[in-house]
DNA sequence: ATAGGGTTAG
């Protein structure tokens, strides 16, 4: 009916595009020898071009290809360099390029070939690399091409060089709704959030991928409620709603522990049947399991058709953030049956799940398979978690000894971890051990003084306390303030410690005096041992009701109904006597309390914590 | 015959 409409093709450039499977292009590819028409150069590039971008994670074959052909042409070249700049091994498009530059004039390259070239600069994260690029396209005189200039600009954000956007952006005489988005996106990347504001309100036109920039920019400087309330926005000015939005909205609300708004976000994408990409899936995944429904995070990651690595990581991660380490251990068995090749990353999810499950022999042959099996080069990451392995499972010296014999200079992580362990198991001297080795490395990093002086109160040694008091005055060091929030109806409420500004804070004393009483009835002694300074007793009780997780708790308890469990984000970890009140507190209000602090989940129920103490 | 902007795990 429409054939007006269609243009001739040449018949074997048809052929060619029947194939996108290496299975079925190889097929082609005989039929072609056969009929001896890969002779003719543009026929062979297209075929290459084919092979190449129907499969950027096998290009082997169509390196082979290439490799028969005498004088490839510059299109085939091209799309080797534009396939490679997608692929894992991105480095191998500057053969190609070395191909062009090398034909004695033959070819030369085109302002296709230097923005494929400046996309795998920006994969590699090639510091050095993408400014040459950038000058010898300057030197073939492609600088302003709209194309490479839009490149360039995506370039130096991954490059973390947002000076270089600027310069390339404010380059451009009149740029376009692409190369205005490019920009946004570099701002936000390289944590200028602001700036990316300013532009988007000053672009005449924005379509939804501009607002997605936008969003997921504020999404990922953590800006969250910024990043949902233009999503809302973006709603109410009926821009359209893709999955890609929906990916940073899911980010923001895990980030913000909202799960309400997360769930309403999952029901969003259902009943508006947006496609279930992996990405989408994952940041469902990551969301469940983040706002502490990990159940639900894997009901989504199996009901998932396809999975990658971020998909298996996260699973994962999400199951050992929640205590469960023999599931992240099982899951990581299936991932390799799946034939999904784990990353560096995946293997921080795996090695903490050997360390909530206590496992740590089995957590140090996961660290040794790394090089020796997977060819990944264990960072500094890995080796803090394997502090972490060892102090939990109280093997103390095995963690100090494992410091030591670290091949790279061992980073506050690793003394952290071990300082952590120190105060768990009491080894005070192993403590100021850690706690000089932290300092020295930051001396305003405040864990360093506060775990040192909480170690000093455990044991009574107020001169100690004082004495940490004293040194972080001194240079100016301050506790971080605690903040916790907490979710209702679809609100997110934020209570730093000590703050009395909400407007229901009368009814929330009350509700914390009744919890005071309720927990002395039950014979509950308040432990005032892990108040940094020395202060009077009753003092302590009082500043030590104010942690902003018991103010939390205690209007979730005024404004939700029984049997709702009470949902916690904190910045800090818990403290000892937060987490024995909160643990008591769910048993006698018979409600279960969910905390997620600065490392972990802790699900409080019947008196319990699903992290068994440590943490 | 080829090209540009938005999304996920630590």
């Amino acid at each position: 009916m429409n054939s007006f409409r269609s243009v001739a093709k040449h018949p074997i450039i048809s052929l060619i595009d029947s194939g996108t499977t290496l299975k079925e292009l190889k097929q082609i590819h005989t039929q072609l020898l056969l009929n001896g028409i890969l002779n003719e150069p543009h026929l062979l590039g297209h075929f290459v071009a084919n092979v190449a971008l129907n499969n950027p994670n096998n290009l082997d074959y169509s390196n082979q290809v290439l490799d028969q052909c005498d004088n490839p042409t510059l299109f085939a070249l091209n799309s080797m360099i534009r396939a490679h700049s997608k692929s894992s091994t991105p480095q191998h498009s500057f053969r190609f390029y070395n191909t062009i530059l090398q034909s004695n004039h033959y070819l030369s390259p085109d302002n296709y070939t230097f923005n494929f070239l400046v996309r795998t600069c920006a994969q590699l994260l090639a510091r050095g690399t993408g400014p040459a690029v950038h000058c010898a396209l300057i030197k073939h005189g492609f600088e302003h091409d709209p194309h490479v200039q839009s490149g360039l600009v995506f370039m130096y954000a991954e490059l973390g060089c947002l000076s270089s956007c600027h310069k390339v952006f404010g380059e451009i005489p009149d740029p376009d709704l692409v190369s205005q988005t490019a920009m946004v996106s570099a701002c936000a990347k390289c944590g200028d959030v602001g700036f990316a504001r300013e532009l988007f309100d000053l672009m005449p036109k924005r379509d939804h991928i501009a607002w997605n920039a936008m969003i997921a920019g504020y999404a990922q400087c953590g800006q969250s409620r910024e990043a949902l309330s233009l999503f809302h926005l973006m709603q109410m000015e009926g821009v359209r709603i893709s999955e890609v939005s929906m990916v940073s909205v899911l980010s923001a609300c895990t980030h913000l522990g909202a799960l309400d708004q997360g769930r309403w976000a999952h029901a969003y994408i259902e009943r508006n049947k947006l496609r279930m990409t992996v990405t989408l899936g994952t940041a469902l995944i990551d969301m469940y399991a983040k706002c502490g429904n990990v159940n639900k995070a894997m009901e989504v990651f199996w009901g998932m058709k396809e999975r990658n690595v971020y998909t298996w990581t996260s699973a994962m991660g999400g199951l050992a953030m929640n205590g469960f380490g023999d599931k992240c251990l099982e899951l990581f068995s299936l991932m390799k049956q799946d034939d999904i090749p784990p990353n560096e990353v995946t293997f921080v999810s795996i090695l903490r799940g050997c360390s909530v499950a206590g496992l740590v022999e089995e957590g140090r042959e996961h660290f040794e398979s790394m090089g020796k099996v997977y060819g990944i080069e264990p960072k500094l990451e890995h080796y803090g978690c394997m502090v972490d392995l060892y102090g939990r499972a109280g093997r103390l010296d095995e963690a100090l000894n494992f410091i030591n014999n670290m091949p790279i200079k061992p980073h506050s992580g690793a003394w952290g971890a071990l300082l952590h362990a120190c105060r768990m198991y009491k080894n005070m001297e192993l403590g100021e051990l850690a706690s000089s080795k932290l300092v020295e490395l930051e001396d305003k990093n405040h864990g360093a003084y506060v775990l040192l002086s909480n170690m000093y109160a455990d044991s009574k040694n107020w001169d100690g306390v004082s004495c940490v008091r004293e040194t972080m005055k001194a240079r100016g060091v301050r506790k971080q303030p605690g903040c916790s929030v907490i979710e209702v109806g679809g609100e997110v409420h934020e209570f730093f410690a000590g703050d009395k500004s909400h407007p229901m804070y009368d009814e929330i004393e009350m509700k914390l005096a009744e919890i005071s009483k309720r927990l002395r009835q039950a014979g509950y002694v308040v432990d005032t041992n892990p108040v940094l300074f020395d202060i009077e007793e009753e003092e302590k009780e009082d500043a030590l009701s104010k942690h902003s997780e018991k103010v939390a708790i205690a209007f979730g308890l005024i404004t939700s109904k029984e049997g709702v469990p009470i949902r916690i984000v904190k910045n800090l970890r818990v403290c000892w006597d937060c987490h024995e009140v909160t643990k008591k507190i769910s048993e006698i209000f018979n409600r279960e309390i969910i905390v997620r602090d600065r490392n972990r989940f802790h699900h409080f129920k019947g008196g319990d914590c699903s992290c068994k103490g440590y943490w």
